[in-house]
This record gives C-alpha cells, structure tokens and sequence, in this order.
DNA sequence: ACCTATTAATAATC
DNA sequence: TGATTATTAATAGGT
C-alpha cells in the first residue's frame, strides 16, 4: 500500500520478509484492538512468524479464555444449528458482566502499565471506584478492623487519663489547701504549686516540654 | 477510514455498530491472510461478536492445531528463562498481570455470581487480597488517611496526658513530704495521698471507676 | 450491496 | 532501528 503495488505473495527477500512482517503484525494486532473497541467485539490473534516465534493478543481476558469460548461456540455451532433463544438472556447476563471484568482489566493497565497508553475518563474512574467500593466491602479488610480496634483502645484510653488527671489534679489542690491553711513554712523559692498552667501548656506545645514521644509515625500497618 | 476521521471508542448507534463490525472484521482477516502469505506467517483469529457469534480463520491447518502450537509455544515461553531476556521480562511482567486479571474476573463472579459455581480456595482469596490492598493504596483511600491522622493525634495526645500525670504524680508526692515533714497535723481520716494506686487501676479497669467515655463506637468513617 | 471521498496503512527510502 | 513520504488500501457515510 505504498511506494509501488505488492503482490499477494511470499516476499523473497528475507529482508523485505522480515520488516514487512514487523509491520504488518502491529498493524493486524492494531486492527484487531480497534475492532474489539469499535463494536464490541471479543478478538484472539495468534501468530507464529517462520521462525516459529510466536506472537499474541487477547482483546478481552485471556486467550484461554477466548480459546474456551471458540471451543464450546464451535461446537455447538456444528452440532445445533436451531434457534437459540433461552441462551440469548443468558448472553445478555454474562455481557453486564464482561463489561465490568473490561473496566476492571483497563483499570489495572492504566495502574500498571505506562498511563500514557491507557486513557481512562472521569467516567470510567467513577465506575471503577464503585466497584472497587464494593470490593473492599467485601473483603471486610482485617486492617480496617484493626484500625478501628486501635482507636477505640486510644480513646477509652484518653478518657481514663484525662480523668486520671482530674482527679490528681483534685488532689493537689487540696494537698495546696491543706499546706496553706496547716503551716505558713514551704519553700518559697520553689514557686507556687498550681500545676494547671503546666498541664495546659504540655497539651498546646507537648514537644517544647516532653521528649520521646514524637514516635506517632512509627505506626505499623 | 473515510468520508470522516473515527474516534477510538465504542459507535453507539447499533447499525453503524454492526455495519462496521462486517467491514472491519473482513479487513481484519483479509490482512491476516496477506500477512500470512507475503510472510510465511501462521495465523489464527477468533472474533466474537457482541451477540457472542463466532468468526474464525486459520491460515494454516485448522484453528486447534494452531491452539495447539499456541498452548505448546506459550507454555514453553513462560517455562525457560534462558534466551532473550529483555523480551522475557515483558512477557514474564505480562504473564503476572495475566493471572492478575484472571483472579480479579474470579473475584468478580465469585462475588456477583452464586458463589456454589465458582471455587475459590483460600489461597486464591489471599491473592485477591493483596491485588485488593495494592489498589486500595493506588486509591490512597481518603478514609484511611483520615484515620491515621486520628491515631497520630490520639497517640500524641495520649503521651502528653501520660507525661503530665507522671509531672502530676511527682507534685503529690513532693506536696506528701512537704506535708509530712513540715507538721504532724493532716487529717488521718483521709488517709494516704498516695495517688499510684489508683491511677493504676483506672488503667486497669476503667469502666468500673469512670463513665462516660464508653462512646468510642461512636466513631464515624 | 455498491460508491467514492477521505483517512489509514505501509513500501520504499533515508 | 526510527522517521519520512509517496502511494495504495481500507473504509465511513451515502444511495
């Protein structure tokens, strides 16, 4: 199709042999892809070249599955030839399906593979993280539950040392009270012993004051 | 490719669509016979049809032999290790995604299907698991980082809460002494002031000492 | 199905 | 190998 007319036949030349085969295989396999988006079509290619090396494209799954699908198709196309109505609901089933196992298939290409190659629209991403909603529903991930565990643990925890400090904090102000009232001695160089301002001061600027506990990151999951 | 640029996705209008799926599919086959003879090439193509109808060609011998050589060659390919190497890396990488996608349309019908046709073991339900966290984390759940900034924040808050009874804690027994050795007076009926214990065993047994902080399922994702 | 204006593929060449 | 380009081949939209 260029540069002169060929010939429907074997290219002597091992040279001209081998690259138009380079070609034409990519071009074959780019029709093929561009057959399977236009009209929904299911593609399998094999090629082997003379060599015997073998080339391959599955448009849809995997070529065991389509090489699946040709068998039972191919038999059945050879031993009924009536009408298959009841199958066609069935079909029709199976092709909600395929389209889900398709976005899905995309998906994991646009993730693997080079982004570039694969486009993906807002539409598509929509539907995927839908699915993949469900998914994760599903699987019920134990780490979530962990997680969850972990907070409720942190929190009860919380709880019992902010009370914890209430009640020391009622503590010291009575012991206050008490050395107030019992004697005038005490120190007085070691200030006075109203312990709230320090309290609150290690809850606005905890890192200023306390050291060791910056270990939050370490957190495994 | 005519009377009009085509965009690479589905055509919408079924006529069209299935127009199309004639042209092409015959262009497709036409190609692979062309390649198959100005190349020495063998070629096999299995086309379905959105309506699940089966077109096929074999340009050498019949469709199972070339399965068959396929199956033989594929399975070679993936077995030795030896040889081109490059080329082996990209099939290898192909290979697990492959299984990748195989086990994510397991998945699918094991979870949109009734689950007595498909089996899946317990093995492949790890699998799918990981291929799961791996796209979670692709996702980068919003949900998750929310929780782990809640931990970090509660981790945090707890240490200074801990710091600050520990400060606490050293004032009572500073104020103990204070009071001990600066008067004999004190109420007895009040007992010790030592606060460890009982800080001890509202860690140990919050619920029974405190309410009020039972609410941690109160958690919202 | 057949027709053609156009686009897409590609053979030859660098 | 990869680009470029002159041609041919494929085919989209009509009839």
């Amino acid at each position: 199709m260029a540069r002169g007319k060929v010939q429907l036949r074997r290219i002597e030349n091992p040279v001209h042999r081998q690259v138009t085969f380079c070609k034409r295989r990519a071009g074959l396999l780019k029709k093929a892809r561009e057959l399977s988006v236009l009209c929904d079509a299911h593609v399998g290619i094999i090629v082997f070249s003379a060599h015997g090396k073998l080339y391959d494209l599955a448009t849809s799954g995997t070529m065991e599955e389509l090489i699946e699908r040709y068998r039972t198709a191919s038999s059945r196309e050879a031993a009924d030839g009536c009408g298959d109505n009841n199958r066609m609901d069935a079909k029709q089933e199976t092709m909600v399906l395929q389209q889900e196992i398709n976005l899905l298939q995309k998906g994991l290409r646009y993730i693997y593979g080079n982004r570039t190659n694969e486009h993906m629209n807002v539409e598509e991403l929509n539907a995927l993280e839908r699915y993949l909603e469900i998914w994760m529903y599903n699987i019920r991930s134990a780490k979530m539950q962990i997680m969850i565990q972990e907070i409720q643990a942190l929190k009860s925890k919380e709880g019992m040392l902010q009370a914890a400090n209430e009640v020391l904090q009622e503590k010291i102000v009575e012991q206050s009270s008490l050395l107030d009232v019992g004697m005038v001695v005490a120190d007085q160089q070691n200030g006075h012993f109203s312990t709230v301002p320090l309290v609150e001061e290690m809850i606005s600027n905890p890192l200023t004051i306390l050291s060791g506990y910056s270990n939050c990151r370490g957190y495994s999951f």
